[in-house]
DNA sequence: TCACTATATCATTATATACTTATATCCTAG
DNA sequence: CTAGGATATAAGTATATAATGATATAGTGA
């Protein structure tokens, strides 16, 4: 009866989880920028994403070589308003603003 | 950072538990009243409720023998909305409107 | 006081979770 | 097609969780 929103919630109830949410609410991102921003390894960062993913938190899209992850528009409305609120962390923030994944990881710029 | 965050996600990511919110949500109850009404044991009762209380969703209070439980006022904003909107079982709102703890436990009512 | 009822805690167990490393898959460039 | 980077999946492990039955604690009322 409530399973959807306990899975969601479960989907909720982790900091790392919380986090990344936190950085997705900044701007989308590719799983590599999570993985630089992270201090787990490149599987745990994909795992993650994909509970985030089957709680239907976010969502995925390919751009060139990489997948990028965003907050999904129709997420349920109590916990949309609730991630508009979670403010990331100012260092990261940052290092969104000052990043971007073609720099990072082959070419230059977006 | 989101420490307090997740507990409260957690707590709420459980099936039982957000059963036990929604009985709350039509009215305080003892622990054997949500005894009767769940599939579990008491002690397994007991426990989530003390998750929910660590979580700080619900409080306690004493009346007679019994250990009441209810909805925290405080509860944070978003929670509380949720939770506002949380439908209990319609045979569960009957059966809260219809015992009282007193007839359950010293005589036996229907 | 004692006996009883209500609730909490303890010890245990089975399953779920979060991580790791290793490997597979999937793109895209060349 | 092939090489390499980006991502996902697999397998294993340690910890967390949710349940149980047994037991401890607390309050009530005779």
């Amino acid at each position: 009866m409530y399973d959807d929103w306990a899975e969601r919630f479960r989907a909720l109830g982790d900091t790392t989880r919380l986090r990344i949410l936190s950085l997705l609410s900044v701007r989308d991102a590719c799983v590599c920028e999570l993985v630089e921003l992270l201090p787990i390894s490149q599987p745990a960062v994909s795992q993650h994403l994909r509970k985030l993913k089957q709680a239907g938190l976010v969502d995925e899209y390919r751009q060139k070589s990489w997948t990028f992850y965003r907050l999904r528009a129709d997420m349920p409305l109590h916990i949309a308003d609730w991630v508009r609120e979670l403010k990331a962390d100012e260092s990261d923030v940052l290092w969104l603003q000052t990043h971007h994944v073609g720099a990072l990881c082959t070419n230059r710029d977006t």
